[in-house]
DNA sequence: TTGAAAGCGCTAACAA
DNA sequence: TTGTTAGCGCTTTCAA
């Protein structure tokens, strides 16, 4: 491999010529940085990672830890990834992956400098890996709000506030009773805070608005859906309207209440919270609050790397949901 | 950050001592080993990553490219994940994500030295990234079977062998009309590795066997398994066996087919392609044709560490298809 | 069994 | 506008 010293002597410039043409810290001299370059191509030339790293204290990736559980929902967390390494690319970061149990992992790759900054998704209320994160020198971002957030920068849906969209558009047709569908027992028995949050905005304004509700959990199966909706049906048999905040449940979901003589949206009001093209593409398209979790993935990088170059202080971001009426919600008592 | 020098220093030993007392690669006298590790311990010593693949040109970081696409199978691509950042801990490595269309980032990571190894997944027969590879000085593992393998380590299931077992299982029951619902068109379209290999299996055993088949494409929703349900009974409405190859869809396929009045396996007899997981937890158990992702993943992590290591030299190495009989599929015509 | 020291390939301060 | 050079923190050869 080439080195910048073999790009140097074949350009006839010194070394630090070519550091600084490659990263325009200096100006050089339209003639210089043409032969320069020419080198690099020539050479093809690829300045060494680990050297740069060694020299700079950069390294131009950052770690994500991600859940690769199989009770989370799959495809959202496949959007966190791919907004967070698509944006990372767009700061020249690469993306190094660890899995939620591997909670070292945090430490080996902080203190080992092996990255810039530390993104880590689903987050809980009382999350053990933030412990673990006094005395790292890069910045964290928290995908989630955990009940202290103390020193982290944080994004996320606003969860609360779409629980409260939900009730309210829901009770804005006139529906005095309404049920949740949430996230399955996993899920909030670790306290996951999305999942927290959403109940919470749910039961206040439900509170608020004098709305009688109910909340069940939800397995991500044919059969967990099959089972919530009975559970939602005896509690509250005459509920009318129905929040639903699990992805993979859904469809059977839509089925289960189509075979319990619950048509949506006459015989039952639906609002969905799952992303936009989950909602769309139902058999029945589904009103719905989107989970931009690509912009939220996007927003986290961003974040990160407004800490690193601006030196920005750590902050929470919490985006407003949207609602998105597509016909699945209607007046109560038709 | 306590650097190799301040850890000897504390010691009261060289820094090639405790640079050995890491690495095990020369014998160190218990006494002195245990200095070094407490002044290891007291100091929260940690070697910095980009210093040592500087001196070593090791990184312990792997990279793996992985669709991050929405028309692949989200659960199965998680799985290989899974499986590949798993079983890279193993080696002390750590997983660098890089997504299927960032097609430059196997010459950014290979050429700047980032990475040790490269792991690519879903390989199409003429895969355009595979010319990107020359010259690339790491060793490469290819998820899936190009058209030229050349000097590539390989690994897969053999999907022509599972294409011949599932034949093979439905003509034993006595079915002489056997369709197969596959992937999606964008897929076949690509030419991915694993489908037209399983079509061709499929084929093959047929003729062999004298069995009448049909191959439907099959979109990943519920109203794309649907339409190709509908598009098999129309195609060949005496059908009495089939073949799924399509984890999303096959949920909806058994609803389609029930609806349609071909029960499992009185009206049809049915056998999965997918994880093992998935056809035990449909509402009837398929019999199914594992796909092995976390296996997978792990062998391509140890065929790279063989190469790296043992400087071991490239193989294909096609997993055998297991078939597991779950009652889904029975004798024809009782 | 251990130590000394020469790099590895960059960046950036200092100098011109 | 450009060059010189001292590190950055390790690994590994050579020597003892």
């Amino acid at each position: 491999m080439a080195t910048i010293d073999d790009v140097a002597r074949t350009a006839g410039v010194s070394t630090s010529t070519v550091s600084y043409v490659l990263s325009g810290k200096r100006p050089i001299s339209a003639p210089t940085r043409h032969r320069v370059e020419k080198a690099i191509r020539e050479l093809g030339y690829r300045p060494h990672a680990g050297a740069r790293a060694l020299a700079s204290s950069r390294t131009n990736v950052i770690a994500l830890m991600a859940p690769l559980r199989a009770d989370v929902n799959v495809n959202v967390i496949m959007q966190f990834v791919t907004g967070v390494v698509t944006s990372a690319r767009a700061f020249e970061h690469d993306v190094l992956l660890l899995t939620q149990d591997d909670a070292a992992g945090l430490d080996r790759v902080a203190s080992g400098s092996m990255v810039d900054a530390l993104i880590m998704m689903d987050i809980e209320a009382e999350d053990p890996r933030i412990p673990l994160l006094t005395g790292i020198k890069q910045p964290t971002i928290l995908i989630g709000l955990p009940r202290h957030t103390q020193g982290f920068s944080c994004v996320d849906l606003d969860f609360e506030g779409a629980g409260r969209a939900a009730v309210e558009h829901l009770a804005g047709h006139g529906h005095r009773r309404v049920g949740l569908l949430g996230s399955p027992h996993g899920v909030l028995e670790r306290h996951t805070s999305y999942a927290e949050r959403l109940v919470r905005g749910f039961r206040t304004e439900a509170a608020e608005l004098d709305v009688d509700v109910v909340t069940v959990p939800c397995e991500s199966s044919q059969t967990g859906a099959r089972t919530a909706v009975d559970a939602l049906l005896a509690e509250m048999p005459d509920v009318t309207g129905l929040v639903v905040h699990n992805e993979v449940a859904l469809p059977y979901v839509v089925s289960a209440l189509r075979e319990a003589g619950r048509g949506i949206p006459d015989g039952l009001s639906v609002v969905a919270l799952c992303p936009a093209d989950v909602a769309e593409g139902q058999p029945v398209p589904l009103t719905s609050i989107d989970i931009p979790a690509l912009t939220i993935g996007r927003v986290a990088v961003e974040m990160a790397m407004a800490r690193l170059d601006h030196d920005q202080p750590a902050e929470t971001r919490l985006l407003t949901p949207q609602l998105t009426d597509r016909g699945s919600t209607g007046p109560h008592g038709r």
